[in-house]
DNA sequence: CGGACCGGTGATAACACCGGTCCGGTGCTTTATT
């Protein structure tokens, strides 16, 4: 392979080429793989299908030592380690539940496996971690790396503890990637992985191809109606997107009465059917896969033409996601959200849990009584409560500055803590934090619904990219309802920093002609009106 | 937060209406039982 010689891009191309038969890298991978080989970290955000894996496949060649790779789902391990191994790139292994015994990581010791993929529940052993830090590792690879924001506050908080085996494993350059982030979640990302000299690489957001509609409906009935008698008449494969796995079943079987071929997706389904319905999409023996959020991560079929959405996701992130699957060939896909602002509820239920008082007060105690470090396990096992649950409290507590963890999945008290019922008190705060901003994030998706600009604009905006014109290709804009927008400038151009006599600090994400929207550090999203900030001087520069 | 579902109510009876209750997404793990 072509190394040791010649610049450090040309070796990247080299062994691109060599090894992966790629010959045209792109300007954004090529600076990050660059960057990672002077040993910085990168922050690498591209569409799915534009090659994010290379980015850290060829560098891994060039460094010596082992690359991990945390990858989310144990589905994706498996393709990406047949990828590799049909590639003939030194070896790939996954370290899961599902793999056998414990050879895998032997195999990473004796310097058999180039790559080993993991998910970070495996990480949470410090075992693990262990001997994986024997294997010298000299690349660290988190893939989704948007899963870090969306899942480890609640769903899976081993994401939260990555940066801490990152620093575990002596922090070898480290590239996070993934397919949407916007500016707050990039910072995010890069602040809770700790990573350092970190180089942003944001490609291609903007899908001209995709056309962008919001039909508004006033009783769920009608609703249904138009998504069935819409996907049923399309034609081309799409996705319909749903809330529930009930909602999934109910329109497969409205779909399939109407003569398509139309299956359910979603977390409920037992996995030998999930795998058949991948297999059905993927070799072109569906019209229509009615789903819920399950469906998606690892999807990359290029000739989806349309996704509906029969309810709002989550946020504005979660909807340029599932849409950016429609259309990948680049031919015209469309994107369309049946919208009823009630079905906005479901999504605020889901946001609005609420801190684990006692548990967090039980933890602080003990860990603060017993005055040197506590294992983990043994936490665990005198409470009582499920690993991810006490992860969750023992990450809000870190945070706090209350607790910190002591050499191998050990916690102490931290020095020059907050006492546990003052602990308790900040970690609600920070819960109270997030919570807002969550449902800030689903005011966005109504913003979005019931904006009468361009719905191009909006989403680009959203995602921290000037977009000073309209597109002509979405709903509002073919109406002729978008407004033009003024040239932007003044005090509220996009990006300045601004400061709001209640909310605090905040940074301007978007404006349009008679108001501005502001993500503030500690409440979210808000959209203010023009006219009010000038007359009360609402924002001022900071 | 909103919807589906259930059981009680009223009072020529059948069925419309009410209020209460329950439920809802995403995946790793690991272990005991077939």
């Amino acid at each position: 392979m072509g190394n040791g010689t010649g610049t450090r891009v040309e070796r990247l191309r080299g062994v691109a080429r060599e090894v992966f038969g790629w010959t045209d890298l792109r300007p954004g991978q090529l600076e990050a793989m660059d960057h990672l080989l002077g040993g910085g970290d990168a922050l690498v955000v591209l569409p799915t299908g534009s090659g994010k894996s290379a980015v850290y496949q060829v560098p891994a060649l060039l460094l010596d030592g082992p690359t991990v790779v945390v990858s989310p789902l144990i589905a994706l391990q498996r393709d990406q380690v047949a990828g590799l191994e049909e590639a003939e790139a030194g070896g790939a292994v996954a370290v899961n539940s599902a793999e056998p015994g414990g050879s895998p990581l032997e195999e990473v010791r004796a310097g058999q496996a180039e790559f080993v993929f993991l998910a970070p529940e495996q990480l949470a052993k410090p075992e693990t971690v262990d001997r994986l830090r024997a294997a010298r590792p000299s690349l660290v690879a988190i893939d989704e790396a948007h899963c870090v924001s969306a899942w480890g506050h609640d769903f899976r908080p081993d994401y939260l503890r990555l940066g801490r085996v990152i620093e575990r494993l002596g922090h070898p350059p480290v590239v996070a990637l993934t397919a949407t982030a916007t500016p707050a979640v990039r910072e995010e990302i890069a602040a809770s992985l700790g990573l350092r000299d970190v180089l942003h690489v944001v490609r291609g957001f903007d899908r001209p191809n995709l056309g962008l509609e919001v039909r508004r409906f006033v009783t769920d009935e009608e609703l249904r109606r138009a998504v069935v008698e819409d996907a049923a008449s399309r034609p081309g494969l799409g996705l319909v997107y749903v809330a529930t796995r009930r909602a999934a079943e109910e329109y497969a079987a409205a779909l399939r009465e109407a003569g398509r071929r139309a299956e359910a997706y979603h977390a409920g389904l037992r996995a030998a059917d999930r795998h058949r319905v991948h297999e059905l999409f993927r070799d072109g023996g569906l019209d229509v896969v009615a789903a819920t959020s399950a469906f998606g991560m690892g999807i990359d079929k290029p000739d989806v033409r349309f996704v509906l959405h029969a309810a709002p996701p989550d946020s504005p992130d979660s909807y340029y996601q599932e849409i950016g699957r429609a259309g990948r060939d680049g031919e015209p896909a469309d994107a369309v959200l049946f919208y009823r602002p009630e079905d906005l509820g479901l999504r605020r239920f889901f946001a609005a849990g609420r801190p684990d008082e006692e548990l967090l007060l039980r933890v602080a105690t003990l860990v603060c009584e017993h005055g040197g470090a506590v294992p983990v396990r043994e936490l665990r096992e005198v409470l009582g409560v499920s690993a991810t649950r006490l992860t969750r409290v023992v990450n809000l507590l870190e945070r706090a500055g209350a607790v910190e963890p002591a050499g191998r999945g050990g916690l102490r008290r931290a020095d020059g803590g907050p006492e546990p019922a003052r602990a308790v008190e900040l970690a609600v705060g920070l819960e109270e934090t997030r919570r807002r901003v969550d449902e800030s994030r689903i005011e966005m998706m109504r913003g979005y619904a019931e904006t009468t600009g361009c719905r191009r604009r909006f989403l680009l905006e959203y995602f921290g990219e000037p977009y000073e014109r309209t597109c002509g290709r979405c709903d509002t804009c073919r109406a002729g309802e978008a407004e033009a927008p003024e040239v932007a400038g003044g005090p509220f151009a996009m990006h300045a920093r601004v400061r709001h006599s209640a909310w605090g600090p905040g940074t301007v994400m978007s404006r349009e002609n008679d108001r501005v929207t502001v993500l503030f550090e500690e409440v979210g999203y808000k959209t203010l009106s023009l006219e009010a900030v000038e007359r009360d001087n609402l924002l001022v520069p900071g």
